[in-house]
DNA sequence: GCTGATATGTAGATAACCTATCTATGATAG
DNA sequence: CTATCATAGATAGGTTATCTACATATCAGC
């Protein structure tokens, strides 16, 4: 459901660092495809975060070289072969890694817009 | 004030495209010159943020290209030459925007990490 | 005289995005 | 029947912001 050709993304540039980390958390529920994960976190963000497919199959691959997730061959709701991720524990703990520190570089910045 | 030669500097991964708001919202104060506008998003974040002089020079340029701030060769409290700069107009307005993008961009992040 | 802090800057590498393109299949519209 | 759109995966090439590392210079303190 891309339908957006022609309008800008826009806000996919805050994505910068995180996109590994939404993919990893939209993981955490059930185990999904690559085409499922961007709608997904497309959906949950109410529209806001579009993750182009040149962004999702590479951080994927990322992702995977890390061991962070596991990859298998599969069939689709709809009947068409996709590739199913699983996130692994040490995925698991990547996430709780990547959520505190995103936090804590929140809150640090946060003190800067709200001190100066 | 760097003394962490060494040390990894981790959070600055997360300046990742905010290191340009940060550097106008310190300017929204005083007109600062560069090296003393890394020691005061240093000190505001509680030494969280660090701003590598190979980040700050080239981030003032570009604030420069856009007009978003002004810059005057001046004097600083320690008697050395140093480069001040002053938040434009246009450049509060820029900050506003980015604020403003900033904030539902984590919206929309947030939004994903909770309902996921 | 050396080191460290202050102060500005550049060169080159890296990494994560983006756009654009390609393949392929199924569904739907015309 | 055919064109387009949605689904599904993937790669190539470009952009850009950051980092590391270096270069320069002055001043203070040991």
């Amino acid at each position: 459901m891309p339908s957006d050709r022609g309008t800008v993304s826009q806000k996919s540039e805050l994505l910068r660092g995180t996109l590994e980390m939404l993919i990893l958390q939209t993981l955490t529920v059930q185990p999904l495809h690559g085409y499922a994960i961007a709608q997904q976190i497309q959906r949950l963000s109410d529209g806001a975060l579009i993750v182009e497919q040149g962004s999702l199959y590479p951080a994927l691959e990322r992702l995977l070289q890390n061991g962070w997730v596991t990859a298998k061959w599969g069939e689709s709701p709809t009947g068409r072969r996709a590739r199913y991720y699983t996130i692994t524990a040490s995925g698991r703990r990547r996430l709780g890694q990547e959520i505190e520190g995103f936090d804590s570089a929140l809150l640090a910045i946060n003190r800067v817009l709200r001190r100066a």
